[in-house]
DNA sequence: AACGCGGGGTG
DNA sequence: CACCCAGCGTT
């Protein structure tokens, strides 16, 4: 705890070089010439655990399609997640709809003022009502997400494993210490993020030109590359997906995805997952519906295997595609429905789905 | 406290 | 390939 006697005398400096560097450096984006408490609402949903360059032109789409709080939640939460489509994290999106709902119809479109009121909503956890609270109303409630996680350990030297709940408490606890120093908190929040983001970057940090590099407890003792501080490593689960898709004329089989696994509330084709690459699905016992369907129709193409990656899975799917001749009554499996090609493509759906259809055309 | 949840960028 | 991104909700 050696840096906690200099503490107050550094804070303050430390503060000052963020902001300092930040008016400097900072990036032009979108959600930074607005105090609408709705717009920054709106862009710190989309930004949870999305860069910025991706997340950017989603923040513009969603604003031009829904301009106010009110418009949002008159939305079908189908277009929702369909304007969300490509983004991941898709109850990010149902949990966007429910506050604006709440908002809207609760609280006379008007979003709470206070950290503590924000956080009570759906989707709004402790970065995003430090952020909103920050950004929109000037409350000193400090931001703790993975850029400032990075920062703190870097410079402070703390070595605490950042997955750990303790880990949580310690860093949030210094930069609300921080932020008091700041005269200006929502500036100081987005400066430290910016800076994390830009300059305190995870991989081979440029420190030759740093700000902070004397005051960098990492860099004084060469530990950049050690910290923070992160035990937990991703365990990968690989999933066979078998994909029946089934057409009828310019119609396709689609179905919404219900169970608690991934891409729930998204639409797929018939699915048989199942524990080994499949080669051939004629003598699976998946009911009869499915079986007269196979039977009857016609394969008409059978894709290469494509692999989709996700953070916690390694998806392997094939796509059988299966053409019903057409005047013939088909009863499809349960939950299957016949979409035409608009219908096909204003439902949301997963990039696996969306870019095997997209190669259907050709 | 641990786990599940996407898709993409980067070195 | 590994890492991680303006995290949150559930169990």
């Amino acid at each position: 705890m050696d840096w906690f006697s200099d503490l107050d005398d550094s804070k303050t400096g430390f503060a000052t070089t963020l902001t300092g560097w930040y008016e400097h450096h900072k990036r032009d984006l979108p959600w930074r010439h607005t105090r609408d408490p709705y717009s920054i609402w709106l862009s710190e949903v989309i930004l949870q655990q999305t860069r910025v360059a991706q997340g950017r032109p989603y923040y513009e789409r969603f604003l031009a399609a829904y301009p106010t709080v009110q418009s949002m939640a008159g939305a079908d939460e189908r277009d929702l997640l369909r304007l969300w489509q490509g983004l991941g994290y898709y109850s990010r999106a149902r949990n966007m709809h429910k506050t604006a709902q709440y908002v809207a119809e609760k609280l006379e479109g008007r979003f709470p003022e206070t950290y503590a009121g924000l956080l009570k909503l759906p989707g709004i956890g402790p970065y995003t009502a430090a952020a909103i609270a920050s950004f929109a109303f000037n409350e000193k409630a400090a931001v703790v997400d993975g850029n400032v996680y990075r920062v703190l350990a870097r410079v402070f030297g703390i070595d605490v494993d950042i997955t750990t709940n303790n880990a949580k408490k310690i860093f949030s606890e210094r930069a609300n210490q921080l932020i008091q120093a700041s005269d200006n908190p929502a500036t100081y929040n987005q400066a430290i993020m910016e800076f994390g983001a830009i300059q305190c970057t995870p991989v081979s940090p440029d420190c030759l030109i740093c700000p902070l590099q004397q005051r960098c407890r990492a860099y004084l003792t060469g530990r950049q590359r050690m910290l923070p501080v992160k035990s937990k490593k991703t365990a990968v689960r690989e999933r066979f997906f078998n994909y029946i898709v089934i057409r009828q004329g310019d119609r396709i089989a689609l179905k919404e995805r219900t169970a608690k696994d991934i891409w729930q509330h998204l639409y797929d084709f018939c699915l048989i997952e199942t524990e080994e690459p499949m080669e051939a699905f004629r003598e699976l016992p998946e009911g009869k519906v499915l079986n007269w369907v196979l039977q009857e129709g016609i394969l008409k193409g059978l894709s290469d295997e494509r692999t989709h990656v996700l953070s916690h899975q390694k998806i392997r799917a094939r796509f059988w595609l299966i053409e019903v001749p057409e005047g013939r009554e088909v009863q499809l499996p349960e939950g299957l429905i016949f979409c035409k090609p608009s219908d096909t493509e204003r439902l949301p759906k997963p990039i696996l789905i969306a870019d095997y259809l997209k190669s259907l055309q050709f």
